[in-house]
DNA sequence: GCGTCCAGGTCTACC
DNA sequence: GGTAGACCTGGACGC
């Protein structure tokens, strides 16, 4: 096994713990965590199809990053582990405007002083999407379940104990039943091999969403229009693609809003909306993280 | 042990 | 455009 040390300089207003923790993802395969050292373990497939293992953790004002694997990386590689491991950190967001405009508001100054906002994030948009499908109208226990099963069954292996994250292809080239039987994706089978073969066809290339260029709006409809991805999915999902102009509602937000500002009586969705537009291209993230606010002043749910 | 409910929703048919 | 019902799974809960 080879090893190779990489450090990966951070933003000023750069947070390890916030942004590992800020949502669930850090527990869906092939992430995981390693709560003790505070680190993140991280399977990821090169451009050269090398398979690398990475351990990251928080350096001075960078990532320290150890990437193992079965040949030694070319400077190429060197590079693609850097630009993915920035990607999925998030390190060229700039949250600098978010962080200054809650920072007026006593109720929000400590998303600035903790540095948080920047949401973990996975290799590829379609990992992402495909993750994000798995997370509805289920428990996190079935959704963790069902991306493990994902790799598991499709991934290709690192070590014989380590599977990364399928492509595609190899998901595209399994079938309804095999999602179902295996993955145990229940009806979402459909969804997942649709999704797989329109993006291994090139019919779809969820990569085009990154262009900041295309406004959000079309983004979102664009998303609505995969079978599998309602409101919640699509408002989600822009927030993973560094927008923030849709709240993607779920029954745990929504039970969060009524606990925190109606005593625990649910109100509509447009009620929870109208509250939050005046924050503008933030209020989706502003929302995230004033529901989650207690995992910042207590426990992040996420750590062992 | 068994039945029911519901969880970080979405789709389709119908009105 | 709004709503009811169906949809996989698995853990929690009541009996």
């Amino acid at each position: 096994m080879k090893q190779t040390a990489l450090t990966i300089r951070t933003p000023e207003d750069f947070d390890f713990a916030s942004t590992l923790y800020g949502h669930g993802w850090c527990t869906l395969a092939p992430f995981s965590v390693d709560a003790s050292a505070l680190a993140l373990e991280q399977l990821i497939v090169l451009p050269s199809r090398k398979l690398v293992l990475c351990t990251i953790s928080a350096g001075s004002e960078s990532l320290r990053t150890i990437a193992r694997s079965i040949t030694p990386l070319s400077p190429s590689d060197r590079i693609a582990v850097h630009r993915i491991v920035s990607r999925c950190f998030r390190l060229g967001d700039d949250l600098g405007p978010f962080h200054r405009s809650v920072a007026s508001e006593p109720a929000y100054r400590w998303i600035a002083d903790r540095r948080a906002g920047r949401l973990l994030r996975s290799p590829t948009v379609f990992e992402d999407l495909v993750k994000m499908i798995c997370t509805t109208n289920c428990s996190w226990a079935l959704t963790t379940a069902m991306v493990r099963n994902l790799c598991n069954s499709l991934g290709r292996s690192f070590d014989g104990t380590r599977r990364a994250f399928p492509s595609a292809r190899a998901i595209a080239a399994s079938s309804e039943a095999f999602l179902r039987a295996r993955v145990k994706a229940g009806y979402r089978a459909s969804y997942l091999l649709e999704l797989a073969r329109s993006v291994d066809s090139g019919r779809l290339d969820p990569e085009l969403w990154m262009d900041r260029s295309i406004p959000s709006s079309d983004v979102y409809a664009q998303l609505r229009m995969i079978k599998g991805v309602g409101d919640y999915a699509a408002g989600n999902m822009l927030k993973l693609l560094g927008r923030y102009e849709y709240l993607g509602l779920d029954s745990w937000v929504r039970a969060q809003y009524a606990r925190l500002h109606h005593g625990g009586r649910r109100v509509k969705d447009s009620t929870i909306a109208k509250q939050y537009r005046r924050f503008g291209q933030w209020r989706g993230l502003l929302f995230w993280l004033e529901m989650t606010r207690q995992w910042y002043d207590s426990k992040f749910p996420f750590v062992e």
